[in-house]
DNA sequence: CCCCCCCC
């Protein structure tokens, strides 16, 4: 057994909102925490540990539940050792400012140790006295901001209090003397709370929000016989959440919610988001119970709440998500099929539909929309149109389809996005060609896998027969640029090299003809590198002007013209530039040598909101645990 | 507690 050190002073470090140190510690105590809640599944079991740093001990760490398999197969135990991966301050009591210490990822570096020093219990005033840094920690996690709430214990409202309302939220001129004629069982306007503060483990709570989408009542017959449901999204500035009633609550709250209205909602059941049919930035989604109020806001009082939330992703990230998920996006209608009529399999039905093509600055995708709204589609005058929860099929690559409790929205108000895109079609987008997702043959549009370049060699990507498709994230490392273009036959899809006769005149051995003129053409030899390797690939015209960002005509001319400095300032721009690069890998036979030719067919640049926001997704895995 | 949304 390795002696192991403590880190000393984390503990501290950590509540205080320095929660970047990978500290090691000591498990002095492991807690089942027994569900106060009405959780349905049963699923949610918690440990609750306390935790050593040989001087001090914490006893309000919560451990996600991904690890609990650490305590049940008796890995992780009294006195076992580990380190701190990633860690978050989260306020647990408003009130007087009580943190606990979500531990996100650990490892358990010594499973069998006896205990290390005499710890003593951190003092509560170090406890609450959490210091400036948590603000901006908690900001990061749509939790209230522990140190903000932590002095005194009253009900001042402070600035940036996220959970708590706003002055303005709080001016309710007659919610007083309501509140009083109704009695008890009454929605307490004073409180409003933020939906993206709402938790399975809150007992009391108010939100003021607007429908922005609601579906029709439907029935469904299952086990426990026959049911009926209605779904709505509920929005309000600091984010949305879905909402779903069922018969009885169904009968009593759908005809009262009306889209674009803003209520009052306290007490419904929440649980967490099923992802599959949830757009919402939620985590969590509600479900009305016997016991949910709603009440219409007061004509005026809803002003300051917004319409709907979007969280739209690209066309082009549609062919990196899952078939039958569901997504929000937004595009411009660039071309519409006549209504088609069709007969469902499944229930010998006749349904009207009509396909639009939905595009963006870099692809297309076809989407399909039915019954009466494909009746009466005019897509003439090419509208942005943006979809809230729209659904991704894979016929042919990639489709969207729009289903009942998808929200359609024509040149929608609510996003810069309409004007953007609205701009860019009119000046350019309405003549580009741009790959579509739903023409699987096309090679730039295949989903592929991402890998590193060690793991394209050491995974034998391109070995097979036929051609595979892999993407990787690289930067451009070197490019031969003397042979960067060729001389290229004038004839229509010819392609080939032709031969300068240097007398005005190019020969084309292919179609065997002599030509007054020639076309400029790329065909690159570029190496791309990441942290694992090295690799050469051939980049073809639009990848290269993609890259170069320049056409191959204007290239070749520079070229000609010996302009050296401005081809290597074109080159030099290129270079160090982190791109994903789609590639195809085939191997060919070159005399008696089998070699990998990897062939680039498409280059994005990354994603970085997109990317930022799995990262955020997966930090916010874990529920925040009131206790 | 639903999660079906149709076809090539």
């Amino acid at each position: 057994m390795t002696s192991q050190r403590l880190t000393t002073g984390a503990l501290l470090r950590y509540i205080r909102g320095n929660t970047t140190e990978k500290a090691n510690l000591q498990v002095v105590g492991i807690k089942p925490i027994e569900s106060k809640t009405d959780d349905p599944s049963g699923s949610a079991k918690r440990y609750r540990l306390m935790l050593s740093d040989g001087k001090s001990t914490f006893s309000s760490c919560m451990l996600g539940t991904q690890m609990n398999k650490l305590i049940e197969t008796n890995t992780l135990k009294e006195n076992s050792i580990i380190r701190i991966d990633r860690v978050m301050v989260n306020s647990i009591d408003k009130q007087n400012g009580r943190v606990m210490l979500m531990l996100y990822e650990i490892e358990v570096i010594e499973s069998d140790f006896e205990r290390i020093g005499d710890p003593v219990a951190l003092p509560l005033t170090d406890i609450i006295n959490s210091g400036p840094n948590a603000n901006r920690l908690e900001a990061a996690t749509n939790n209230p901001p522990a140190a903000s709430a932590a002095a005194p214990t009253t009900n001042v409202i402070r600035q940036g209090a996220k959970a708590l309302p706003t002055l303005d939220d709080r001016k309710k001129p007659n919610g007083d003397n309501r509140a009083a004629a109704k009695g008890a069982n009454v929605i307490d306007k004073e409180r409003i709370i933020n939906i993206d503060t709402l938790n399975p483990y809150m007992n009391k709570w108010t939100i003021k929000a607007r429908i922005s989408n609601k579906c029709p009542i439907r029935t469904y017959e299952n086990a426990r016989g026959p049911g009926k449901l209605f779904n709505c999204d509920l929005v309000d500035k600091s984010g949305e959440i879905r909402a779903t009633g069922f018969n009885a609550e169904c009968d009593r709250l759908y005809s009262m919610l009306e889209i674009g209205e803003v209520y009052y909602i306290t007490k419904a059941s929440l649980k967490a988001a099923n992802r599959q049919y949830n757009t919402t930035n939620s985590d969590y989604e509600m479900t009305f119970n016997h016991d949910t109020i709603i009440e219409a806001c007061d004509v005026g009082e809803g002003e300051n709440i917004p319409q709907v939330q979007y969280n739209f992703i690209s066309i082009s990230e549609i062919a990196n998500r899952a078939a039958n998920s569901v997504c929000d996006v937004i595009g411009v209608v660039k071309s519409t099929s006549d209504m088609q009529t069709i007969v469902s399999k499944a229930s010998q039905k006749e349904f009207s539909k009509r396909d639009i093509l939905l595009v963006d600055e870099k692809a297309s995708i076809s989407t399909t929309l039915w019954g009466q709204q494909a009746e009466e589609f005019d897509g003439s005058s090419h509208p942005v149109i943006a979809f809230k929860g729209i659904k991704i099929g894979d016929f042919n690559g990639r489709t969207l389809s729009v289903t009942n409790s998808t929200l359609t929205r024509q040149d929608p108000t609510e996003t810069e996005r309409t004007v953007e895109l609205r701009v860019w079609f009119d000046n350019e987008g309405k003549l580009m060609d741009l790959p579509d997702l739903s023409k699987a043959g096309e090679a730039g549009n295949r989903p592929t896998v991402m890998k590193t370049l060690s793991q394209v060699i050491a995974d034998g990507i391109g070995l097979g027969d036929k051609p595979d498709y892999v993407s990787v994230k690289a930067v451009v490392t070197l490019i031969k640029k003397d042979s960067a273009v060729y001389m290229m036959c004038p004839e229509g899809k010819c392609g080939k090299k032709i031969v300068d006769e240097n007398n005005g005149t190019y020969r084309c051995e292919k179609c065997n003809k002599t030509y007054n003129s020639f076309k400029w053409a790329y065909m690159i030899s570029a190496e791309i590198s990441d942290t694992t390797g090295a690799q050469w690939v051939t980049i073809f015209r639009n990848e290269a002007e993609t890259l170069l960002g320049v056409s191959a005509e204007e290239f070749g001319n520079h070229k000609l013209n010996q302009a050296e400095s401005i081809v290597d300032e074109i080159i030099s721009k290129a270079i160090n530039h982190e791109l994903i690069f789609k590639l195809r890998a085939k191997a060919e036979q070159y005399n008696d040598e089998r070699k990998i030719r990897f062939t680039c067919v498409s280059i994005t640049e990354i994603d970085w909101p997109a990317h930022g926001r799995r990262l955020l997704n997966e930090i916010n895995q874990m529920e925040p645990v009131q206790n």
